[in-house]
Parts: structure tokens; C-alpha cells; sequence
DNA sequence: TTGTAGGCGTTATCAC
DNA sequence: GTGATAACGCCTACAA
């Protein structure tokens, strides 16, 4: 393994000072263009390439980003993580990412990892069961720019980008009541997420706006995973009366469940309309084809990214705001009952 | 922001040489164990957080292993990733990674990236289209251990990490013949890759080993994306005669042209039966369901981050073979044909 | 426009 | 067992 090849070697090579390397190296307007050009040239030739850390050292900084996610297997998170990608390597940042597995303990070591490898800054969409954030305390008091995405920290100093959950929920809802439902239910994940609570909250604004009446059983908590979509099918099915309309929280749980109810002989939407959440390519392959909300991971990446590295550039001035990114319904007609009125 | 404490920090405050803490936080045998308890204790009360550049550039080491994939949007690949990471933690590391987006331009700017920062190691499954790995040379040249998996570099000297695709597709191909097909088509990605090769030969195999004639038409090479899958549909409509049999290298294409082919008027598996590859949860979610191949991408994430540290610690001495895991036939009866016979 | 010199925080090599 | 010291490669006042 060959020695590597630093600015010293450049400069000997031409009999000038490690200084000069350094700045033309840097694109430094003060060094004329013939020593730039000939020390480029050197240095491609030598197979010369910068050394990140002595560089991180120096400027005690890493240009890399830290991305905590709950999980990477989604449509939905690889989408977010492109378009993260994009706008990092194009800032000229490195992107470490990780997954929390849904689980705040894995959250709480990645993040102690993130801290220790000196990231500029980190992106953090929540773990489901994530009830408290002390673990990105080090980052706060440190001064480390913190973002939280999607899932964000409902506590009112720390700023993120989302969707506007509640009024895609409320349209999803009112879309359900406008094609004849009457009984609606709902399923979804832990409310202490912001993404379910909001979503919650403009299904129950929905419903009161429409002068719908509720059974008192209609809000079903449960991971939202395909598993316990399933799960939750059986649940139904011994309510005294069925739901003729649900809004499960996502897609993948949306089509477990309404799978499973139709095995067992029920009919999809004339006895139960469906509506999911995400657009997932499933929401699409299945049916029938659910009604879905979409919005664009890859735009959330990129915004969230960018924000972050605004913070970065311009340190506490930059706007701390919440970012509202626009989402879509996503009306396929053969989830939906036609409107009977 | 106030300044990071040293190691320097900790030995002016106990009154003892800076080489002395950083034995002792290092776990040194040579230091006595009272000094060293004194030395973790101060350590910890005083906020220290060991610098990675430093200890970096001092070692000439990053503990970081980069990984390119073509996307990380598919169940498969974001399994993968969640093996490597796993297993990169339990032994230190960390992963930075890259997508190709299944070009072989952007392959190569993320493999420079990877270089430049001074990865320990390298992990790719290589994009769809490449053709040249020169890209990866100075990982070479430099003795960078790199390591393929799942879509490898058919030279020699490059191991890897697959499934037997050969075999899988043998056994697929075969089991559509017990159903009953006669004319079977095969619908696949850029022969080129391995995996596509390997599964295109298993497929042919499979027809000789049962006397099966073949039409000349027979293989159809798409990108393997669901676009081009409704594509393939009208394509194959317009055959002088259908195929009763088709077997598609990944299950988002299959599944894409099937749906194309119902809506088209054709009876799935009544006049065509369909297999896929990679038990994709559309797999099981599309009607019918598809019988697929599955391999486990956590396991060849564990297995390929594993084998790749394995060569970081023991250098050239650590083996060079290509490693093969077990892959399972997922036979679900609803996509095929009974046999007629 | 270019050069000099010191330091970023760590670890390895000597010495004691 | 512990301490002093010299790199690791780069950047940037300050000087020339």
C-alpha cells in the first residue's frame, strides 16, 4: 500500500510551499492562474486526494449530515432519503444514515453514535414509540443543528417538515362521507406521533362538519403493520355493527385488513370502503385499488436537507420555522362507494 | 458553542501526561487500574467525547464502510442495508451510503466519493447498466477491500456475495412446467448482470431438461420496472400466439404486466401463468398471488458486511471466495395452472 | 502573490 | 506504569 501523496509532495515536486498547494487546491482567488493550473495538474498527476480528516481536524468539521429514520424499507423513506441525498452531495455533504427499528432505544444509540462522529447536523423522523427526546440533548446543548422530518417533536422549539396531516386526513374523511359511509372507523398508530394525532384530529373534524355521528368504538390503535392490519380485521368482525367506511393511517396496514376482510366474505367497498395513506405501490397493485393520500418523500428529502444546511451556513438567523410541504388525495373509484344520494 | 474537552483537558485536571489518559480510555493493559477508574470518571464528569478525526488521521483508518446500491427503494435492498448495519455496528463501523440510481455514471461519482473518504472497505451491488468497473480501480490499486453482492462483476478475481440464481430460476422454470405450461417466455434485465445471466440460464435449462421447444421469441429484455412491465403486456399481445407461461426476473415487472394483461381480457393463470422473483410484498398482495423466489437480504447484508470486516482484520490472508446463500421456492398454487396431465 | 510556522487531538515510540 | 515528544495532513494568520 503506497504511501499517499500530500500537498508536501506536490510542493517539493515544484519547489514551492505547502501554502500555495493548499490554496490553489482550494480554488483561493489570490494565487495566479498559471500556479493554480500547473499545481492541479501535479496533483492529478501524483494521484494526489485530499485528506478528509486532517481537514475535519483542522476546521473541526465534518460535512457530514446524520439521518436517523425508523425504517428504510418503505416506498415512502427511500424516497425521503434521495432526495436527502441529492441536495447533500450536491452541498458537498456526506450523509450517514441509520435506522431506529421503530424503537426509541435504537433511536437513543444511534443518535449517541451520530454525536460522536461529530455529524454538522442530524435529520430525525421519530421512532413510533419515542416519548421523549433527552437523547438529542448532547446536540442541543453542543448547538448542533437538529431537524426533525414527518415525524417530528410536537414540543413547540423544535421546527420540522411535514405535511398537513390534519386537513389530508379531513379530506380523505370527508371524500369517504361524500361517497354515502355513514359508520366511519379509524385506524392508526400511536397518537402521540404527530403524524397519527393530526390525522386523527381532521378525521374527527370530518365527521363533526358533516354532522356524522361516531360509534363510540371507531378509533383503532395498533402498529399499522400488515400483521396487525390483519389482526384488526378479526377485531371488526365482532363489532356488533361493521363500519361501512375506514381510514387506516397507511396504506400497508389499509390492505391487510381490508385483504383479510374479504376472505372472510365481505365486500369491498359495497359493504366497507377503504382509504389508505402514503400511495404505496401496493395501494395501487390491490384489489380493489385504494384511495390514498400521496405526498413527495423525494420533495421532503430535498427540503429538509436544505434546510438543515441553511441552518448550517447561517447559523441561529436561519428560520426555525415548520415547513408545510403539499400533499394529494389520491381518489381511485373502485375503493369508494358511489354516492347513494 | 464551547470547545470540545482533550484528552489534554483530562491530564492537565488529574495532574498526569496526556499519553497516560489516552492509554487508559483506550483500555491499555499496561495501566494500573486505580488511574485508569480515576480516568474514566474525570472523562465522563467532564463531557469528553474522543475525536475521530484525529484518531483518523492518526491512524490512517475511519472505521466507515461505504455502500453502493442501485436504489434503496425496494423491500429487498433496505433489508439488506438493515444486515449490514447491524453487523457494522456490533463491530465498530459505520456505513455511508450511495445510490446509483442504476447508472453506471453515478456508480462511479459515489465510488470517487467512497474514496475520497477514505472508506475502510466497499460494498456494491452494481447498477443495471454497467459495463466497465474501472471506476473501482483505485480501491484496487490502493488495496481497499471491496466487496460485491447480489448483482457482483462476473471477473474472476472479484468474489462475492449471491443466491444461487441459476438454481432458483431451474427450479421456478420447472415448477411452471409441472403446471402444465408449454410455451414459456422469460422476461428479464440487461443479461450482462449476473443475476439476470444466471437466471436466464436456469430458465433454458430447465426447458431442455423437460424437452420443452421454445419459441424464438422467448426472451424479452426490459428494465425490469413496473412502466416497462405494462409495456411488455402489449407487446407480448401482439404475439402471433401468447405465451401460456412466463417467467419474470422481479416481482414488480410481473406483477405489472400481469395486471396489464387482465385488463386486457387474458385469464391469470388460466391462459398465462406467471412467476416473479423476490417475494416482494406485491407478491402477495396482487390477485392471483405470484409464485416468486425468496432470499433473504438481511442475510446477505450480515453476510456481505461480515466477510468484508473479516478481509479489513485479517488482510490479504481472509478468504476470496464468492460466498453462496440459500434462496426458497414460494410457491403459491392461485398464479399457476394445475397439471393437466 | 507566495512563504513561514503553529496548531487541530490523537496515538506510537521511546525513554525512564 | 507513566511521561515526553514527534508525527498524521491540512489550514490560516501573519510576514515578506
Amino acid at each position: 500500500m503506497s504511501r499517499e501523496v500530500t500537498i508536501y509532495d506536490i510542493a517539493k515536486e515544484l519547489n514551492i510551499s505547502a501554502a500555495t498547494v493548499s490554496r490553489s487546491l482550494k480554488n483561493h482567488p489570490a494565487i495566479s492562474d498559471k500556479t493554480k493550473q500547473k499545481i492541479l495538474a501535479t496533483a492529478k498527476e501524483m494521484g494526489y486526494r485530499s485528506n478528509t480528516f486532517a481537514r475535519n481536524l483542522r476546521r473541526q468539521k465534518t460535512n457530514t449530515l446524520g439521518v436517523i429514520v425508523p425504517r428504510l424499507n418503505s416506498t415512502f423513506m427511500s424516497e425521503v432519503i434521495a432526495g436527502m441525498e441529492k441536495v447533500a452531495n450536491e452541498a458537498g455533504y456526506n450523509l450517514i444514515i441509520s435506522q431506529s427499528l421503530e424503537m426509541m432505544k435504537k433511536e437513543a444509540i444511534n443518535a449517541a453514535t451520530m454525536f460522536n462522529n461529530r455529524v454538522d447536523g442530524l435529520l430525525v423522523s421519530l421512532a413510533y414509540d419515542t416519548d421523549s427526546i433527552a437523547h438529542f440533548e448532547p446536540f442541543i446543548q453542543k448547538n448542533i443543528p437538529l431537524l426533525f422530518f414527518d415525524r417530528i417533536c410536537d414540543q413547540q422549539q423544535y421546527a420540522g417538515i411535514v405535511i398537513n396531516n390534519y386537513q389530508a386526513a379531513y379530506e380523505i374523511t370527508a371524500h369517504l362521507i361524500e361517497q354515502g359511509c355513514q359508520n366511519l372507523f379509524h385506524i392508526t398508530g400511536n397518537l402521540s406521533r404527530n403524524v397519527y394525532a393530526d390525522r386523527f384530529n381532521g378525521f374527527r373534524q370530518a365527521l363533526a362538519d358533516h354532522q356524522i355521528n361516531h360509534s363510540p368504538e371507531y378509533l383503532l390503535i395498533n402498529n399499522l403493520s400488515a400483521q396487525e392490519g390483519k389482526a384488526t380485521a378479526h377485531l371488526l368482525l365482532q363489532k356488533k355493527t361493521l363500519p361501512d367506511g375506514v381510514f387506516v393511517a397507511n396504506d400497508t396496514c389499509a390492505v391487510a385488513c381490508m385483504l383479510e376482510l374479504m376472505e372472510k366474505g365481505i365486500r369491498i367497498p359495497e359493504d366497507i370502503a377503504f382509504t389508505g395513506f402514503n400511495n404505496d405501490p401496493i395501494s395501487w397493485v390491490v384489489k380493489p385499488q385504494l384511495t390514498t393520500v400521496h405526498y413527495k418523500g423525494f420533495d421532503m428529502g430535498e427540503t429538509a436537507a436544505q434546510t438543515l444546511i441553511n441552518r448550517l451556513n447561517h447559523g441561529q438567523e436561519a428560520s426555525n420555522q415548520t415547513i408545510v410541504l403539499p400533499h394529494e388525495l389520491i381518489s381511485r373509484q373502485s375503493s369508494l362507494k358511489h354516492a347513494t344520494s
